[in-house]
DNA sequence: CAAAAAAGGTTGCGTGCACAATCAACATTT
DNA sequence: AAATGTTGATTGTGCACGCAACCTTTTTTG
């Protein structure tokens, strides 16, 4: 690991930790265990740092719902694989997911133009998840929905629910909210059962 | 208005413009155009004036949800008047609202032993939801959930739905998110229509 | 190939600034 | 005359970032 990438770790790492504000370029360097000047001349400064930090991240994301949704064979499926997917990278530490949620242009940091690429590539994970919704429709495993409007409320939830699960203490929180978002998902894409006795026939 | 007032009123303004690191006892001065010693003076220290701007917004938070869902007959209208409140407060101005999306236990401050009081407030709107939800499925308007889960489970909602619309710049958002995230939750928790020929005699 | 030179990586102290919090003096009210 | 409210300059701290010196690797050149 070259000492540029031991202080992408530790920036990570911190930055989950600590939130932007009381990272300091200090604490970074010395969990890194490189000099403090290296971060201003590899990084230029700390919001580069943590653009860099968080891109990482969110491209590790991306990647990891994209496999997840393209095993699927029904757009339901993938809904729900997304949903899955979403919920259990949050919880995987290696992820270093919190600095997302801890910094991130949605709160503590100011958002500058640097942060455009941040919200294109959410924007690139609405879409995902638009396109599963959309195949459902066609395949008939989901109901008609207006797709993107849909797959920002379903993302608006994960978000949500993640934020309750990692920020919350333990003791506010109920056991199983995970699995419960998940059957509000499922119940709230389920197709309408008017047709109860006759589609069971269309089994191939 | 007092000038302790006055300080509180343009805390609530800042925190929810610039967050928690970047708001100064000097901009906060400034705008409530007292002097800077007053802060300290009346409020102790930096976090402590946040958690006064904080419970003050909370409280506001839990009275209008609670005026709102008193007025409801069945459970289910509780429910949905519940989250057509939280979102409308959560667009309202004058609510000083952002001060719980941009600061915050949640993000940007670290959790001291003070902020208790404030998952304490937030525990008690699930408390109020989830009396909603245990109402409808007495009164027959809910199907069987379990209450406390399925309210964790709508509020994140809410709050993901939240921050999407007040944080994402405009070009990302969808244009009717609030409308479509309601419809999700009335989809999420409707009854199961298998009995869809029989019910409908059961008007009064 | 060796010597020289350039380029890039690495160091941690120095600097200047912005900030929260203090404080002593002054004003107003009780 | 005591208590409480109000002032803003001052203080001390902690920080991001600059910087000059040093080390290591690659490139150039006779």
């Amino acid at each position: 690991m070259t000492k540029k990438e031991a202080l992408l770790k530790a920036a990570k790492e911190l930055f989950g930790e600590y939130g932007f504000a009381e990272t300091t370029f200090k604490k970074i360097s010395e969990r890194a265990g490189v000099a403090l000047g290296l971060l201003t001349h590899h990084y230029g400064n700390k919001e580069k740092l943590f653009l860099a930090a968080g891109m990482d991240v969110l491209n590790n994301f991306l990647r990891v719902l994209t496999r997840a949704t393209s095993r699927c064979t029904t757009g339901r499926e993938g809904v729900l694989a997304f949903c899955r997917a979403y919920l259990e990278f949050s919880l995987d530490p290696s992820s270093y997911w919190l600095v997302l949620v801890r910094c991130s242009p949605y709160s503590d940091m100011k958002v500058s133009e640097d942060c455009d690429i941040m919200f294109r590539k959410f924007a690139e994970v609405h879409l995902l998840l638009e396109e599963q919704i959309r195949r459902g429709m066609e395949d008939g495993t989901l109901p008609t929905l207006p797709a993107a409007a849909t797959a920002q409320v379903i993302v608006a939830l994960m978000v949500g629910a993640n934020r309750t699960r990692v920020l919350t203490p333990y003791s506010y929180t109920v056991p199983h909210l995970y699995e419960e978002t998940l059957r509000f998902v499922e119940r709230a894409v389920s197709l309408p059962n008017t047709s109860d006795m006759i589609s069971p026939a269309s089994e191939r």
